[in-house]
DNA sequence: TTGTAGGCGTTATCAG
DNA sequence: CTGATAACGCCTACAA
């Protein structure tokens, strides 16, 4: 691998006038330059990026912390933030946290060995990445928040109108006819979660419904987390006709228990979750749910951290991105009054419909 | 940040003892080595990982080049790889080739000079990967290629076995009893959708069964591809009663495209996808598919990757993880014979069912 | 067993 | 405008 002496040396000019020409840090006659710029062709020559970084005192890297690359959710971010790192020759450090603080913490200790030129972090929970944000800012390597945000959080961040987003689901539902609303939401200490809880109770207040406290179950944003409490949910006397899922993982697990109990989704329980994921399209019924660009969040927020990275000292940004409700089959009216403890089957029988068609 | 130096006054030490005691690469006596350690705590040192690395000529790092971690297979990949390289200290830089040729050789330039310990790398296609992987490898960089390999690729790998899934999925249908069989593949250019159609070909040849070529359709392993060549397949006379998809994406939007047709998964049209996606599980029909591991596919490829990185000289090593068939409610037996040409229809009528249902 | 010093490949300062 | 030269923080002979 080339160097920049060897260069030095095939252009016949000193190490200091390749950096000249490569940084364009003074100006270098043309003809020389030209020698170097040759040179740097022909040797095909890259600076070494951990040499510059040490210098420098910073890389063109951005360390980027999630959750967990493996909910369908987390890629679209990744992605947003890759393109607009990428289009600007920054390069992303990924790390997974596996919603474990310790984790969090011991990526976050680490990384900045790398000297990153920031930092965006999809935060594990509560945690006090606050402090250790504090110790990046003080050495001048911007943080970005995004989608949840830690507690006392005051640094840049990119989130949904998660109240909003939940208020207009909650809406949509009550103007069908719906009374006996429930939600199952992630984990309250997550402020996504949280905001998506209130916006529901928004709504219900508005129209003066009552709310159950039994009707709101808290679980973990997976498709397991929704299939147990919505077994839960369905066993409740008078059973909710209704369901606003915290995510389209919770939401797919309503669906998987709906159908397990043999009820009818729109039918006799509507259904709405968060996301608005691809395979939200293509379940049985096609999923209703709240629309927010995981990619835009994603692609927001480099953009801001690019802007720090290149000086930007304004006060710090709190970018909230609208959400649409994207309506599909999981929402009907309620049933009809009378049949409304129609009796739950116990085992699956979700071919049963086809059975009966098949017949005919 | 704390620097050696700084540790070293503080233990009233050298430096170079310092590095000694926290690289083991010479005894110190016990009582410096504590002080050492103390002061280690206590300004929360750590070495920065840039002059560490520019010094040894490799830093902890792995360079992980994959197509798009959009599509729900590689965030899988991404994770084993993750969760092997991170409980060995090493940390991933992640790069999005967006199936792109140029776009993966300007990472896989760029990508040395961080001195990556290594490479795992999903090929965007039949690159020249070959070429700069040598240059990798002369450099002592491992290179380890999963899920898809370029053109004459002799170094380490890791697939799944492609050709025999392939082929168990397509003897399944054949034993359901469709004779008349049609795949959708992905691009013939990538090695794993090559091997998946020699799979399916081998098991049409095994029963003696015509193979007509319209019924072999190349597409892109997405949901678009799939969609619009099963609007393809199924208008042809006569039409085909099963598919075999090149992947799970392929997969859904069949399941589309036969819902926007009238017709009926599984009862019109058998499907079997690959991948064995998550998301097939809440599919209407569910999805049977051909179930690879893709997060085995990350975690055996960071392991040769590790071992290399350790010194480990063998020959190159060419893995193969097993397949196995998940079958679920996208397969049935062919419509009897008589109404092979049930008229298609129009428009989406994918309620229907339900319709009738609610009138019963 | 411990300390000293040279150098990894850059950038940045400062003479000339 | 150009060229030496001193860091950046660490590792590692080699000397003491």
């Amino acid at each position: 691998m080339a160097n920049m002496k060897q260069i030095a040396q095939m252009a016949r000019v000193s190490i200091g006038t390749v950096s000249h020409v490569l940084n364009n840090s003074a100006g270098v006659r043309e003809h020389l330059r030209r020698r170097v710029l040759q040179a740097v062709q022909t040797a095909r020559y890259q600076p070494n990026q951990l040499a510059r970084g040490l210098r420098r005192d910073k890389t063109d890297m951005i360390g980027m912390i999630i959750p967990d690359i493996t909910n369908p959710f987390f890629p679209a971010v990744v992605r947003g933030a890759e393109d607009v790192a990428f289009s600007n020759s920054y390069r992303l450090i990924l790390c997974n946290t596996d919603n474990d603080h310790s984790k969090e913490l011991a990526h976050l200790n680490e990384l900045h060995t790398y000297l990153p030129a920031g930092l965006i972090v999809i935060p594990s929970n509560f945690s006090d990445l606050t402090v250790q944000a504090e110790r990046y800012r003080r050495a001048g390597t911007g943080v970005v928040c995004v989608d949840r945000l830690p507690k006392n959080w005051s640094g840049d961040s990119v989130t949904a109108d998660n109240e909003q987003g939940a208020y207009d689901a909650t809406r949509c539902l009550v103007k069908l006819g719906h009374t006996r609303l429930a939600t199952i939401t992630g984990p309250l200490h997550l402020t996504n979660a949280k905001e998506r809880l209130s916006g529901f109770k928004r709504a219900m207040r508005e129209v003066k419904l009552l709310l159950n406290p039994e009707y709101v179950q808290e679980t973990t944003f997976d498709k397991r987390g929704g299939y147990l409490k919505t077994l839960t949910l369905l066993r409740l006397l008078p059973r909710p006709t209704a369901i606003f899922a915290g995510n389209d993982m919770i939401a797919l697990g309503a669906l998987l228990a709906i159908r397990e109990l043999g009820l009818n989704c729109p039918k006799d329980v509507s259904l709405i979750g968060f996301d608005d994921l691809d395979l939200g399209e293509t379940t049985d019924p096609s999923l209703s749910s709240v629309s927010q660009s995981g990619y835009q969040l994603g692609t927001r927020a480099a953009s801001i951290l690019l802007d720090r990275i290149q000086g930007d000292k304004s006060p710090a940004k709190h970018l909230v991105l609208e959400t649409s409700l994207d309506l599909r089959n999981s929402v009907a009216p309620p049933p009809s009054g009378n049949r409304v403890t129609k009796p739950l089957k116990r085992r699956n029988r979700r071919d049963g419909q086809e059975i009966v068609h098949a017949t005919s």
